[in-house]
DNA sequence: CTTGCAACCGACCGCCGGGTATGTAACCCT
DNA sequence: AGGGTTACATACCCGGCGGTCGGTTGCAAG
């Protein structure tokens, strides 16, 4: 068999298998066994391209997640001065991802992954802690600058906080998948989602 | 050394000493070995009390988390028809404990010892998932039926979804304590409290 | 006082975890 | 063409894990 070489195309899978792990298992509970397996790939290529496993989860994290939270909430909010209805749109897509997604793999059934790190790493390892803060600092700053502009150009009420409302919103967003996955029911999940985007209207000037 | 029995407290310091390692490592790390140790017991009194890992977990969620969450949440919210500065009340509470509790133990460290639960365990575990389940829904049922009172006795807004509320409520509980720790800095957190108590100002009637 | 059992002790076990050492084949450069 | 390096593969190692098991001892009932 020809074997064919691609490290770009390697490391990316070891990084989506990691990413797949993880979410399920957690990183403590997280096997290497089971993610060279998923990717296909063995442990020697997992640790030629990563120091370690939490070398893994650090990547994982960087390079996963937080272009995905970039994508998701720093980007739209850059590009607005009018951040209450971004972010109800935000929560909007959120919602149908919710119904698209298959059983085992989605928000309702695993939570969200940065939380779920949060929750499990934060108090472990500095590393991750400091990933995590950065990650969700960064989140925040894009809520709150956003808020504030919005707040400049009077299309947000002048009487809140936008650091406080900023991290609300991202532990509102934290908790409501965190508990979500408990109930399993889309019916609770969806409960919070429309409280939240009561509140957010609440913001409105 | 004439050794005293008392099983009762034995099984206690057994609980609390799980709830602690638990706590601080998660379920899947968290060491029989170091519970044992600091319980200042052995593995063979362990597995006298509890058939394994697992109901020991199940029994910190049972005996510890479920009779907190009632006297926290669940009785204080049952005694009143105005639930909206109990509720004050509680996050005001629990803003003290922030303050008082000692580094590595407490809320601004390890986050909310629920949601670590529920983040970690709640997809691998039917048994944790349905016993989370049924303390988040008693928590949620308690803020909810409390809220339903106070809009019949008109001092809560009678267009607000109880439940939809009670949901959003107990999660941002969960991503407060859960992003918090990530940040270690108790100016966070309390931002974030501060938004949830203006929130909870704009459900009076 | 004895008997019986619950409470507890602690050495031991098998397994699986992350990590490593060594080998080999593909690829790059000159 | 060939040597060097990168990119993998495979077999192996060791520690710590949850769990077990035979033994001992406090203690209450008869």
């Amino acid at each position: 068999m020809p074997r064919r070489r691609d490290p770009a195309r390697t490391r990316r899978k070891l990084l989506a298998a990691g990413y797949r792990e993880f979410y399920r298992h957690g990183f403590q509970g997280g096997s290497l066994k089971r993610i060279v397996e998923s990717a296909g790939i063995t442990k020697g290529a997992l640790f030629h391209h990563f120091a370690g496993k939490k070398e893994l989860g650090y990547a994982v994290l960087e390079e996963f997640l937080y272009p995905a939270v970039k994508s998701w909430w720093v980007e739209p909010l850059a590009a607005s001065d009018d951040p209450v209805p971004v972010m109800q749109s935000i929560f909007g897509r959120f919602r149908k991802l919710l119904d698209q997604e298959k059983a085992e793999e989605g928000y309702l059934f695993n939570g969200c992954p940065i939380c779920n790190y949060a929750a499990e790493m934060a108090p472990l390892d500095d590393g991750f802690r400091e990933r995590l803060d950065r990650l969700y600092t960064a989140w925040r700053r894009a809520i709150s600058t956003a808020l504030k502009r919005g707040q400049d150009a009077g299309r947000v009420r002048a009487d809140i906080r936008p650091a406080d409302e900023a991290a609300f919103l991202v532990a509102a967003f934290a908790g409501t998948a965190a508990t979500g996955k408990v109930t399993r029911k889309a019916a609770s999940f969806h409960g919070a989602l429309r409280a939240i985007d009561r509140h957010l209207e609440g913001l409105r000037a």
